[in-house]
DNA sequence: GGTTTGGCCTGATATGGGTCAAGGCGCTTG
DNA sequence: CAAGCGCCTTGACCCATATCAGGCCAAACC
């Protein structure tokens, strides 16, 4: 299933909707568009290595990547799934610092990289931007932080249960006693790194989640039969 | 041991001294000082719970505060432990939401309040600050991403060591082969909940290591015996 | 002095989730 | 079509860490 279909974006646009820049002028977006430059990648690929130094950010246009913390034993873990329309790699701008994780496509991708001059000319000229800027960080610190909360004080059932009401369209306030559709961003083995599981333990709790009646699987497709029984679900 | 002896400070040297601060010109940390409001805090008491709204960051001036999560169980998890001229809550004061973590003094403590508006008229007003401010936010990213590193791809000696190393004075990379003090900043339990332990199994490690002849433990003071040995430290 | 309290240690036991090994299902590829 | 390869599941077993329970010591308090 090669994308040989000519893909075209609206470059401009796609920058204009991200949730850091959606207040900027368009004239300063049309600038940053103009900086920026594609990169293709085939599933596999790395987009860098961490200790790679940053120059800029990336903005997902097609495909979806992986950010990791390699480990010696193969083993690796996944902090996060960017999927199109997701930007990443805002903050090690900022800093001299390498890259702490790698970044690998995980389907084919192609992205978007907005040099870190641009930005930085931004935030002198506009202070709203720098505002925004600020503003995005502190979202991700603070979805950081959930999951170190996630990961130390709920069981690995309650986490897969969290990821699930997460993946939800309608947002999490939503509890109908409806039936829900999802479907997962990728393959279970690296949904289960993200959530600091071993595949055999995600599988397991899928088994017994479907055996409650809570959900059933078919494949990615997950249906939630009763989203308010769901978030209650213990052990 | 109650503080009785007035405790004069300096406020517009400590905030200058903030990493955050430190390039900005002295004129705008008087400016800060000014609006600054100090708080006293006994030990066991509460700066803030989690869900209150924020209203600007924090610095310490002496004493320590604990970062942590509340849980239904008793079972709190630390998230960081915060000592004299850090500063700490600089991230919710950009987003329009609660604080995601309560902070409680664990010793007599005394914090220094800056009201946002002080913040934002500065980053309003001088973009270098602005780009400073961004760059600590990295940072503080960076060291929570590190953490996730730590609790999910380490085993729990191994986070021990990890932390033990971190709190010598000469920073990471010096691993001679000399003896080297640390003293531990706050009690055993609140370390083991900040390294994600049981106070058993901290004390478990520490009695293990010493049997190895890697350290020793007399109360708070913990001697190593020898850093290089102690990081190669597996299992 | 006795008693309480908080911080810490230690041993016995339990268990959540990891590890290892095997097999199935559904693609893709020749 | 068969072969091969990823991805996923399942079962048996194991281990790192939590849990539970008891006890020690020093400081604080009556």
């Amino acid at each position: 299933m090669t994308q040989t279909n000519d893909f075209r974006v609206d470059i401009p646009e796609l920058l204009a909707r991200q949730p850091l820049f959606q207040q900027m002028s368009m004239e300063h977006v049309n600038l940053m568009a103009t900086q920026a430059r594609e990169k293709r990648l085939g599933r596999g690929e790395m987009l860098f290595q961490k200790g790679d130094m940053p120059r800029g950010f990336y903005v997902v246009i097609f495909g979806q990547l992986k950010l990791a913390f390699p480990s010696s034993a193969g083993n690796e873990k996944v902090v996060d799934i960017i999927g199109p329309k997701q930007s990443f790699g805002e903050a090690v701008m900022f800093m001299d610092k390498p890259y702490p994780v790698f970044a690998e496509a995980i389907s084919d991708t192609l992205v978007l990289h907005v040099p870190r001059d641009v930005i930085f000319e931004l935030i002198r000229t506009e202070p709203t931007f720098a505002h925004l800027m600020l503003a995005g960080l502190s979202l991700r610190l603070h979805s950081l932080l959930q999951d170190v909360e996630t990961y130390s004080l709920r069981s690995s059932a309650q986490r897969v249960v969290g990821y699930l009401l997460q993946q939800c369209p309608g947002d999490v306030g939503a509890l109908g006693e409806g039936e829900i559709q999802v479907t997962l961003p990728t393959t279970k083995q690296i949904i289960a790194s993200r959530l600091n599981l071993t595949p055999e333990t995600l599988s397991r709790i899928f088994h017994d989640l479907a055996e409650a009646k809570l959900i059933s699987v078919q494949g990615k497709q997950i249906t939630i039969n009763n989203a308010r029984q769901l978030r209650e679900y213990d052990i």
